[in-house]
DNA sequence: GGTTTTTGCGTTCAGCCGCCAGCATCCTGC
DNA sequence: GCAGGATGCTGGCGGCTGAACGCAAAAACC
């Protein structure tokens, strides 16, 4: 029995139970408590467990806080509320068209129990969080990869994407506006988003709160082209009368403002 | 015993066992025991295995530390070799074809350096591992995604390959044999590696030294198609003449054997 | 044949483990 | 609420085994 090894079994046993007994390990590995108690003191310094009197518990904590995906922790329980909110529109079978969003990731988390879906990207993210979802057909429009994002954009990607017919698109954006509608951050997303509009039945807009009355570069489309919005928080009353106005369906989550 | 071969067979051990002990290897491939130490120490600084005493354990971690489970495999260092050798034959603005392996990521490490290449590739992670790369055309070809690969196949895949006309292809595969070709894991891959090999002109075969006189289950093609095979490690005498009487140039790294 | 790489040997060094003593913490009974 | 016993923690010590290092021999490469 490695030293090592006897420290990944415990970590194991760890995240399997959720705490661990020093007496209970001992007895277990055939070693010393104090042995055990060594373990779990490297343990608790590298933030996996947090050590207590007689045993020690998991740290969940770290689970979450990855050291890479920082960015993605902005508003990530937004995007959770609106994933779950969207995670309720579609049906086993869907066929649905996705664009490149951290809120389109997460979307692909809570949708991972559904069955028979085909998905239609062009995020290499998408594709990467879907590589082990089973039973799905999972489509990559072509494209030229756009630098610094994980996104097929071009001609290649707009062609693509206009031979399928989709019953739902996911819609992200940079931006909406009630002059000035929605925009995203530059025309090469907004031609590919304009192609998937043209391709999906129903139009499902899915923005987090920090979107509202933004403007950015590219107008994507008006705002009544769209059929439903899912936000995570309740807009305020000027937005809610005018999706009332425009018969435009508004899904948000809890918390007020 | 190649030394190459032994690490990659202590990584096997490895991947099956979890952990390896010193001086079990020790006996088993009949070295002793610094050498086996040397070997760990390589799998360790690779990151595919944690170091310990008495023996090493299997490194899960690089599962979850990258943005996506890019797992690291097997030879790495044969890798580097073909890449390096590979990156001599590429040119500044260059057209070139690439498929899904790791083989072709570490090629692409080597390659940033180059100005306005374009790259067409059905592969995901060298769409990742060049999205910060700036002034090249990164061209993904559409697809459906392969189940647990991060490849597109398919006859979108097939389809938009074929309406380039590339310079270079880096073709890889899973076995090369005299009698049986080359050959892949299944008929999606081989399939799409097929019409890659029509839309190149110089067709360039990057195997590491695992690959010779394996047979996989789906033909790509006969060797003779292929315009050159790059390697890590110089091909035995029987291949040396096999690509000598076909005209095909091979070029590979230092050792013998 | 000269050079580089790989391997083995022997010495020195360092990490792992169990034991023990002294201290801190928890628990029980009153 | 408190006292005293029981249990667990900490730190030091020593034995042991594996690790690190330098050097030299052998193999392989050019």
């Amino acid at each position: 029995m490695l030293a090592a090894e006897r420290k990944n079994l415990i970590l194991e046993k760890l995240q399997d139970e959720k705490k661990v007994v020093v007496s209970e390990l001992s007895v277990l590995f055939g070693v010393s408590e104090e042995t055990i108690r060594r373990d779990l003191d490297k343990l608790d310094k590298e933030g996996l467990a947090v050590k207590g009197y007689g045993g020690a518990v998991l740290n969940e904590n770290n689970n979450l806080d990855m050291p890479f995906h920082v960015r993605k922790k902005k508003n990530m329980e937004g995007k959770q509320k609106i994933a779950e909110l969207i995670a309720e529109l579609i049906g086993d079978g869907d066929h649905i068209i996705v664009d490149p969003s951290t809120t389109a990731v997460s979307i692909m988390k809570a949708l991972r129990h559904k069955k028979r879906l085909t998905v239609i990207t062009n995020s290499i993210e998408v594709l990467v969080e879907l590589t082990d979802v089973s039973g799905w057909d999972i489509i990559s429009s072509g494209g030229t990869l756009r630098e610094n994002y994980l996104a097929l954009v071009g001609p290649r990607a707009i062609e693509s994407i206009s031979s399928f017919n989709a019953d739902k698109l996911i819609l992200s954006c940079k931006g909406i506006d009630l002059k000035k509608g929605i925009t995203d951050a530059n025309e090469m997303f907004s031609q590919v988003k304009q192609a998937m509009m043209r391709s999906a039945a129903q139009k499902i807009l899915a923005v987090d709160c920090t979107k509202f009355n933004q403007v950015a570069f590219s107008r994507i489309c008006e705002i009544p082209e769209i059929d439903m919005v899912v936000t995570d928080v309740k807009p305020s009353a000027e937005w809610l009368s005018y999706f009332a106005e425009h018969k435009i369906p508004c899904l948000y989550g809890r918390q007020e403002k």
